[in-house]
DNA sequence: TTGTAGGCGTTATCAA
DNA sequence: TTGATAACGCCTACAA
């Protein structure tokens, strides 16, 4: 034992990894010497019994592999890796069910939990929430803390710049029913459309994936619209091939809007999109989740970031 | 507390969750009944203290925004899930000294880890394989477990199909340095095109990003080669762009060969491949380090699973 | 089949 | 500034 080796008692090895600074300078630097040369490190599964702080949280996400979340994940880990917490990680694949019991899992060995894109009912939520610390991301429940990227903003940007390019009737490719972004996406361009007296082709649900967008060219063309929003960039990527396949000019034909902006510029033609700051997201939705772990209640509160249109060159003027 | 609402003693309460089948069915049932009510949850933290197990293990990868990483950190999340064990997350941000302090920190609230993609120099990783159990993927060193994907029989396969086609000259977009799966595909690219007699430039060091990928469109033009084959798909998408840009038709003027398959039929046109097993890599390192923290001493062994060549439509007939 | 006692490695409290 | 002691909540002998 590093105490007995040092000459001291095991409350002094402690103070030297806890309060260094209620030890003479000396005696921290000698036991700290001892306990280099003999591979000592703290037991982190004994602080954390005695503490009931496990610096340990989760980020639970849908789907690791839709593009949109590993930017997320990276920010949360990263903050949370500045102030010495890990973090476990739980992908629920799109299942409320699956996602209740993971987040069960993660509420053991966690002193909190980011929840993004929660596909779970709201009353499910917040009776979560009661237990453990939680934040949510993207998924707007009333008494819970919650960081909200306002894709709304942006989708009505994107509306009123097909409008001025003369487009009238317009499709929203929708997303996941159980989405608390679609919800907002596809009501934000259904409001703005109506106030603009623009016609809307409401067409899905779709999983947001490649594949569910590349088939929905077909419905696309047969809606007689000369612009598209899509729910998510995956989404419009998987309608652009598509559309190319079947013969249509995008932005000649068709001009399309993507949502997230996750595919850059790796479109071609760039993608014209809604871009959210999601690393933002990830990292203020730790710092929440931080300030409500150490105790510091405030209030439940919503933060919103805003998410503007990016005009790049998926849209143009209306044909004809 | 449970014992005593059930008017049975602690250690009773305990093996109902460790070894219910020392116990009377009717105690466990009776027992589980009064938790139940109680909300009681065996404290994880009291039991990893005393069992000197965490149930949880690590995975680090150099970027989880590179969409490789996300589909194994998925596969060993879900693995380790199926055994009610925790997955912490760790990103490198492809730096060899992060790398290391990530895992050191890993390493103490964890059983285990799973290290992909490893940037460290050989001697630090067999360091760090000593101390705590470690599973490699995709890196190569003797004495450490490892799960390698060998994209060297899919690349050799590639520039035989691009020999059949007539293709005399071509070259080898390479990735990290730092990479050992970019130094086997590099060795794979140059050892086979010699015995065929075809002549390979090598381009190079590139970061796995679309930007790094356009960019070197010109160079791959100005060296007059008809066949690229690249370190991975991203670099590979970023190149294709670059050269539609450069106006230079794919597979018309040059073809393309791209490594990992991780766009599957993404770009336009679908991008010529080479498919690993990556979940499935995810999933054995799992078993591996399982096995390893069971205290299954085996000898270390190199799991190795093939990668073969996917003929899409970005490989064509030598121009001229 | 169940209970009793001891201890896992740390930190908080109190005393010196 | 440092030490002694008692927890933290559980699991594992050993005893009954």
């Amino acid at each position: 034992m590093v105490a007995a080796a040092a000459g001291v008692s095991a409350s002094t090895v402690s103070r030297v990894y806890s309060h260094p600074h209620l030890l003479r300078a000396d005696t921290v630097e000698r036991v700290r010497k001892v306990a280099d040369d003999l591979g000592y490190v703290p037991h982190f599964t004994a602080r954390a019994l005695i503490t009931g702080r496990l610096s340990t949280i989760g980020v639970v996400v849908p789907d690791i592999a839709n593009p949109f979340f590993p930017p997320v994940i990276r920010a949360v880990q990263a903050r949370a890796g500045e102030v010495g917490v890990g973090t476990l990680l739980g992908d629920t694949d799109e299942d409320p069910v699956k996602e209740e019991s993971v987040l069960l899992a993660l509420q053991q060995r966690t002193d909190g939990v980011v929840l993004v894109s929660s596909r779970m009912p709201e009353p499910r939520i917040q009776k979560m929430a009661a237990g453990h610390p939680l934040v949510l991301v993207n998924r707007d429940v009333e008494g819970v803390d919650r960081v909200l990227i306002e894709t709304t903003l942006g989708m009505r940007q994107a509306v009123e710049h097909l409008a001025r390019l003369g487009h009238r009737r317009i499709a929203y490719l929708g997303g996941p029913e159980s989405s608390w972004s679609n919800g907002e996406r596809a009501a934000a361009v259904s409001d703005c459309a109506g106030r603009l007296g623009i016609e809307v082709i409401s067409l899905g649900p779709h999983r947001p994936e490649h594949e569910e967008g590349r088939r929905a060219a077909a419905a696309v063309l047969t809606a007689g619209v000369t612009g598209v929003l899509a729910f998510d960039d995956v989404l419009a990527q998987g309608l652009l091939a598509g559309l190319v396949e079947a013969g249509a000019r995008v932005p000649a034909d068709v001009s399309l809007v993507g949502c997230d902006d996750i595919l850059a510029v790796r479109t071609v033609p760039p993608l014209s999109t809604v871009h959210g700051p999601s690393m933002e997201a990830g990292r203020l939705a730790v710092e929440l989740l931080l300030a409500k772990i150490e105790g510091q209640a405030t209030d439940p509160q919503a933060v919103r970031v805003p998410a503007p249109f990016l005009d790049r060159a998926t849209t143009g003027p209306a044909p004809g």
